[in-house]
DNA sequence: AAATGCGTCAACCGCGATCAC
DNA sequence: CGTGATCGCGGTTGACGCATT
């Protein structure tokens, strides 16, 4: 399909092109001719000034769309293929932290980009909020992504005994931080990607991180998985009892919803 | 077989941040 | 310091394929 588009590109070109220019510029999807004129421009004098890159390249496409087929698909690196468990759960406990800042969740699965991240969440997230009729921001929503999907993702995670890839490790912990759901056991899912990995379930975070991280929780305490998945408690970890009183609450509500959703919803980790 | 609905995901857009001159 | 160029992010769109009617 050729979509040469007359109207003014305005993406990415603060220099705007002239009006052949203009003419030539091609948008939608990208043909094999084009990813390889780029795959093999960026192999020979490396990427960045993606304007410049896409002109000299001989590419009819703006420097931004260049960089986004470059990063979101040529790039060597990028995983494709579908999301494991393991990364369900680290996009749903990032991005409790963090919100829709997809990038920043993106550093964290390595060779996932920011756009699949963000389709996932679209998709099957706010998918399966639309179906239980709230929003994917409540706090009906979240607890039930908290102590109703993510111990599910964990218990499937630990029942298939390794990781998919050896990007994440897991491992059970005993005692220490974190109260663990309904009593079945703790697990702790430590990030690799490059940073250290610690026993005790605290991700060890770069300086820069930590800092933001105790402007973002009241705690000083940097462990990923105790306070904010295992224990409900923002006053600390191991607090079974307010574990399990907001693990009912949650279930109450669960029970009471229960109608609106189909049997296989909850097949957590084979269809989330 | 055709029409329609729906889910997925690549690509685009606008805008703020950052860089270079 | 000001300004234009470039980058990067998050939101949105639309094409495509599959399932259902």
């Amino acid at each position: 399909m050729e979509l040469v588009h007359g109207k003014p590109c305005s993406s990415g070109s603060a220099t705007p092109p002239s009006d052949q220019e203009d003419m030539d510029l091609r948008r939608g999807p990208w043909t094999m001719e084009e990813d390889f004129m780029l795959i093999n421009y960026i192999s020979n004098h490396g990427e960045g000034r993606w304007n410049s890159l896409a002109r000299q390249a001989g590419l009819k496409r703006t420097g931004k769309s260049c960089r986004l087929r470059w990063l979101n698909y040529l790039r060597p690196d990028v995983r494709r293929g579908n999301i494991t468990p393991e990364e369900q759960l680290l996009i749903l406990e990032l991005h409790s932290r963090w919100g829709n800042r997809w990038s920043k969740i993106a550093q964290q699965l390595p060779g996932r980009t920011d756009n699949e991240i963000k389709n996932y969440w679209r998709t099957r997230v706010q998918k399966h909020a639309k179906q239980l009729q709230c929003d994917v921001n409540s706090k009906q929503f979240k607890d039930v992504v908290k102590y109703i999907w993510m111990p599910r993702l964990l218990e499937r995670i630990h029942a298939t005994g390794s990781s998919h890839n050896n990007i994440y490790q897991y491992s059970s912990i005993n005692g220490g931080g974190g109260g663990g759901v309904l009593n079945q056991g703790n697990i702790n899912l430590s990030l690799i990607n490059g940073k250290e990995v610690e026993d005790k379930g605290s991700v060890v975070m770069e300086e820069e991180e930590e800092e933001e991280e105790k402007e973002m929780v009241s705690s000083s305490s940097s462990c990923l998985w105790s306070e904010s998945l295992l224990s409900p408690s923002s006053s600390g970890c191991g607090n079974d009892q307010s574990v399990l009183m907001d693990f009912h609450e949650v279930e109450r509500w669960w029970d009471g919803a229960g109608h609106m959703i189909s049997d296989n919803l909850w097949n957590v980790g084979h269809e989330f």
